[in-house]
DNA sequence: AAAGCGGGGTT
DNA sequence: AACCCAGCTTT
C-alpha cells in the first residue's frame, strides 16, 4: 500500500458518511445497484427518500423484475430522466434471466449500466478489483496532478489513473474512499484542503492553484424555447395526449403543449383562460411555457380523474406545482 | 438568474 | 468527440 493510498483509507475509516446503502450488515449486490443507479443523476440528499421508498417496495431483484413499468415509474417519478428508469427494469430482467454478472464486461452489457456504474457495483458489490470514474474521481485527480485538460480528454486521464492507483486488496472501499473526499473535501467551490488528508500529494495545493482545477469548461450556449400547454377541462376529469417518440417526456401524458398555431391546428380555437407563465430549465434549453385553462371535451384527449393525477394545480396564488403529465411519471414544473 | 455538475447512450 | 437526454444544487 502507497502512503497515498493508506493517508486517505484511514480518513475515509473515520469520516465515511452513514448511507443507507451503506448500512447493511452484508453487501448487497442489488442494493449497490439501485443506489448506483439513482446517484447517477443527482446528489446522495436528493436520492436518500427515493432510495429508501424503493426498496421498500421492491426490496429484491425478483420484486423489481415482476413489477408493472408503470408502477416501477411511480416510485421513480420526480427523480428524472425516465429512460434509465426503464433501462434499468430491463435489465433487472435480463439478470433474472441470466444471473448476476461477474465481470466489468459483463455487467457493461446491461442497459443503462456504463463505464461508471459497471465499475462502482462491480468493486462495491463484489470485491471485484475495479477502477471507476466519476464526477468527484475527475476533479480529484485533476488537482492532484494539475491536469489541465476538460471533457472526454480529461476523462481518460483520469481513467488511466484511477486504474494505477487502485487498491486492490478492497477496491469497493477504495472507490468509495476517492468519491467520499471529492464530495466532502476536494468539492468544486471552496475546497476543504486544510482538513484534506492528502493535501501533501495534492500538486494544485502545494502550487497554490487548486482553484484553477479542474480548468473551466466552455460556457454553454442557451437554447430559448416558448410554448403554449392548454389544460383540458371538462366535468372534472382533465384532457391529456401522450407524448411521442422522438418528444420530450417520450412516452408520458400531458397536457397539450407546443407553438399556439399547432394546437389551434389540432384542436381549434377553443375559448380559453391564462392562467400563468411556467419557467423550466433543463439542460442547455430555458422552457417559457405560458398556461392556458381550456373548456372542451375535444376527442382526441384522453381523460383522466383528478385523483389519478399528481398535484395538478392551474392557477397560481404563491407558488404551485403544475404538473402536467400522468399516470406514470412526470416532471413538475413549477407555477411562477 | 446563472453557472456548474452529472453519467449513459447515440452518432 | 460531440451532442442529447428533458434536471438538480450551488452560488
Amino acid at each position: 500500500m502507497t502512503d497515498f493510498q493508506s493517508a486517505l483509507l484511514n480518513w475515509y475509516k473515520a469520516n465515511a458518511r452513514d448511507l443507507p446503502w451503506r448500512k447493511a450488515d452484508h453487501i448487497d449486490p442489488y442494493a449497490v445497484w439501485m443506489s448506483e443507479v439513482m446517484l447517477q443523476q443527482t446528489t446522495v440528499g436528493a436520492v436518500i427518500p427515493y432510495y429508501l421508498r424503493w426498496m421498500e417496495r421492491f426490496p429484491t431483484l425478483e420484486s423489481l423484475a415482476q413489477a408493472s413499468e408503470e408502477e416501477v415509474l411511480v416510485y421513480w417519478q420526480g427523480l428524472g430522466y425516465y429512460s434509465r428508469c426503464r433501462n434499468l427494469l430491463t435489465a433487472v430482467k435480463m439478470v433474472q434471466t441470466q444471473g448476476w454478472p461477474q465481470s466489468v464486461q459483463e455487467w457493461l452489457a446491461l442497459p443503462g449500466v456504463g463505464d461508471y456504474t459497471a465499475g462502482a457495483v462491480a468493486s462495491i458489490a463484489q470485491g471485484i478489483p475495479a477502477a471507476l470514474v466519476d464526477g468527484n474521481v475527475e476533479r480529484v485527480f485533476a488537482r492532484l496532478t494539475c491536469n489541465p485538460k476538460i471533457n472526454s480528454a480529461l476523462k481518460a486521464d483520469a481513467w488511466r489513473w484511477a486504474k494505477e492507483n487502485l487498491y486492490e486488496l478492497d477496491p469497493g472501499t477504495w472507490n468509495q474512499t476517492l468519491m467520499e473526499l471529492g464530495a466532502t473535501i476536494c468539492t468544486p467551490k471552496n475546497p476543504r484542503c486544510g482538513v484534506c488528508p492528502v493535501s501533501s500529494h495534492c500538486r494544485a495545493f502545494q502550487n497554490g492553484v487548486v482553484a484553477d482545477y479542474p480548468s473551466p469548461k466552455p460556457a454553454k450556449e442557451w437554447i430559448e424555447v416558448f410554448h403554449q400547454a392548454w389544460v383540458f377541462e371538462n366535468a372534472g376529469k382533465f384532457g391529456l395526449v401522450q407524448a411521442q417518440p422522438g418528444e420530450w417526456w417520450a412516452g408520458m401524458w400531458h397536457s397539450p403543449r407546443g407553438a399556439e398555431s399547432d394546437l389551434v391546428e389540432c384542436f381549434g380555437n377553443p375559448e380559453r383562460e391564462r392562467v400563468g407563465t411556467i419557467k423550466h430549465v433543463v439542460t442547455k434549453h430555458k422552457i417559457t411555457v405560458e398556461v392556458y385553462r381550456v373548456k372542451s371535451n375535444h376527442p382526441a384527449l384522453r381523460w383522466f380523474n383528478r385523483n389519478e393525477l399528481d398535484e395538478l394545480a392551474i392557477s397560481s396564488p404563491g407558488r404551485k406545482i403544475l404538473t402536467l403529465v400522468n399516470p406514470a411519471a412526470q416532471p413538475r414544473l413549477e407555477l411562477e
